[in-house]
Formats: C-alpha cells, structure tokens, sequence
DNA sequence: CCCTGATTCGC
DNA sequence: GCGAATCAGG
C-alpha cells in the first residue's frame, strides 16, 4: 500500500515537517504505506532537509564518507563535503498555530504540531477534517486521548457501549 | 533498545 | 523518483 506522493500529501509533509515533526511521527500521521525513511527521502528529494525548529538538536553529525561494501564496480562518487550549510542567521519562529474552538474545524494541511488528531468524519469525504484544539496527551486533545489511548478495554460489564456512545458523539 | 536525521544506491 | 538499508548519534 504505497500511494504515491500526491499534492496533499506532500503538502502535509512539508507543513508537518517544517513544525518540527519527526519523520516517524509524519509517518504515522500520513496513515500508513509510508514508513519514516521514505518520508526522509522525500524530504530530502524535495529540498528541505534543515529544519527551522529541530525539536531535538541533532549534530550535524559528519558521517565517515561511508564505507562502500560494493563487492567490486567503483562509481565514481564525488560527494560533495557539505553538512554546514551558511545558515542566515535567522532562527526563523514558526507555528503561528490557530486554535479553533469548535472541533472538526482542521484539515490535514490547516492541522497544527499541537493541534489534535483526531478524525472528523468519513475521510474519503469532502468535509473531513480534524478535531484541531489543543493536543495534550499525544496527538490527541484531552477528550479523544481518552478514547484513543484506552489502558484496558475489560471492564465486567460493557466497556464497548461505553465506547462507542464516546464515538458517535464525532461520527 | 528506544529514538533522531543523513546518506547511499538498487530499483 | 522512490525508499530500504545503513549509517552516526542522542
């Protein structure tokens, strides 16, 4: 299941890596038949492989030029020596992030970092969308990461009634 | 061992 | 162009 990178969806890896989102966690969010290397590649593909707001502050770790364990055949591989880009001095400050009230209110490409992920609506709809208030556990709001993060689903009685009357609230 | 991005190269 | 494999590092 690899759809091929479509406008929408290179869009949404474009915004949700500039926001500091980690390849995994892009992976994830663009649901599945993408694993975190591709989303690199085609980070890289596209141009943008600094971030403005590394969450994490990566090194620019210099790799030894890599080792080639070619059996034989030596392509000449001139690989330019560059890992320090002239960065322009300018520690740009992203995520002017809007925060709806009204949930189901966020798009896949309107969706911020901190914005929650949950689904609203058929997504093979039109007007589907995101919940989009604030994330506080996860990627989900406070609400939604209680239906989604579930600890345990045993509960003597009807733990799925329970459930389900919390889904059909946003379906 | 979990994670991160970076790079190379066969496809 | 794509992404798995592989790398260096936190």
């Amino acid at each position: 299941m690899s759809l091929g990178w479509t406008e929408e969806r290179v869009g949404a890896l474009k915004k949700l890596w500039l926001e500091g989102q980690s390849a995994s966690q892009i992976a994830k969010a663009l649901g599945g038949g993408v694993t975190r290397n591709a989303v690199i590649g085609k980070v890289h593909r596209l141009g943008l492989s600094g971030r403005a707001a590394p969450s994490q502050p990566v090194r620019a770790t210099f790799r030894t030029p890599r080792p080639r364990p070619q059996p034989s055949a030596q392509p000449s591989a001139p690989r330019r020596i560059e890992a320090a880009q002239p960065r322009p001095a300018a520690p740009v400050q992203p995520s002017p992030v809007p925060m709806p009230d009204l949930p189901g209110t966020a798009t896949v490409l309107t969706l911020g970092a901190h914005m929650c992920k949950w689904p609203i609506g058929d997504p093979s709809s039109d007007g589907f969308s995101f919940c989009g208030r604030r994330a506080a556990e996860g990627v989900y709001c406070v609400e939604h990461a209680r239906v989604a993060y579930q600890p345990q689903a045993k509960k003597g009685k009807d733990g799925a009634s329970e459930l389900a009357r919390s889904l059909r609230r946003y379906i």
